[in-house]
DNA sequence: GTCGCAATAT
DNA sequence: CATATTGCGA
């Protein structure tokens, strides 16, 4: 039955978050410092983004990735004389999320073994500000992890893949997401399906990067400053404390990468650690959907 | 030019 | 520690 071409991409669509669970940052190319060093009015505001997110159903649009919101328009040409500092300037480190990550796999899992190298993961991904060596640097982290799974199963005779995979620190992310059965078997019977080649999807336009500050020294006050930079991009950050939860949501998200181990002052949004593996036995902590799908 | 991988840097 | 960057062979 040639179902397939049909079906797996549907149903991958199915999958993809859906725009409200992903619209939380937006990715504004230059660090609020480097805009203040160089003049820019603040990019953030030139154009707020009202709490309601228009609801971009995927398909609808046929453009990839417009890039209808973001880019301040001026970051090129209004500031005036200013070059374009976006395109000299370093990234901010991109901070992989169990979500983006989900993305990744699956990308990659539709591609096929074969054909998922950096490039074409990266257009399928279509995460605007995504580069290819973001995709090529987090690939080969992966290889490695799904290597070690690979060696475990089959050699440690133990059977407790996990238990011994586990015992990397590294695993942490890919742990998050479920791999495909075929990524450990390389050449293993005719898993392989054939591609009809998807000339990018990019169902959907929004961005997801997290940003966190160019980092000039210190380690345990950053988060914070991530934090302020999120919140003012939703319009306002009142000191207070008093925020939607809607997006707090979110910003847990990406904020729950860790950083420097400070003497324990502030109290750690809970990693997503706990998988099924756990002793627990039980789903725990649904932060956000780890294995919903 | 891109990929893949190890080493190295931040 | 998680990513980024670099170097080099394919």
């Amino acid at each position: 039955m040639r179902e397939d071409d049909s079906n797996w991409f549907s149903k991958w669509e199915e999958e993809l978050p859906p725009p409200e669970e992903l619209m939380p940052l937006s990715q504004s190319l230059i660090t609020p410092d480097l805009a203040l060093a160089f003049n820019i009015p603040n990019p953030n505001q030139i154009h707020h983004t009202p709490p309601p997110p228009p609801p971009l159903p995927p398909q609808s649009s046929s453009q990839p990735n417009s890039s209808a919101e973001f880019d301040s328009p001026e970051l090129s040409g209004a500031a005036a004389g200013s070059d374009e500092p976006a395109r000299t300037l370093k990234r901010p480190r991109l901070v992989w999320t169990p979500q983006l990550h989900k993305r990744f796999v699956d990308a990659v899992a539709h591609l096929g073994i074969k054909n998922a190298v950096p490039k074409t993961i990266m257009q399928l991904m279509s995460v605007d500000g995504l580069t290819r060596e973001n995709v090529a640097s987090h690939l080969q982290k992966y290889r490695l992890y799904l290597k070690r799974m690979q060696g475990i199963s089959n050699g440690g005779g133990g059977g407790s893949a996990a238990a011994a995979g586990m015992d990397a620190a590294t695993d942490h992310l890919f742990a998050s997401s479920p791999v495909p059965a075929h990524f450990l078997h390389p050449g293993r019977a005719n898993s392989e399906h054939f591609m009809p080649y998807v000339p990018v999807p990019a169902a959907m336009q929004h961005h997801q990067m997290a940003v966190v500050g160019p980092g000039p020294g210190p380690g345990p006050l950053h988060h914070h400053a991530q934090m302020q930079q999120q919140f003012r991009h939703f319009g306002n950050s009142p000191p207070n404390g008093q925020f939607d939860h809607s997006f707090m949501r979110q910003a847990q998200q990406q904020q729950v990468q860790r950083m420097g181990n400070g003497p324990a002052a502030v109290p750690p949004p809970v990693y997503v650690e706990d998988l099924e593996s756990s002793a627990n036995g039980r789903k725990i902590l649904t932060l956000f959907p780890t294995g919903d799908d």
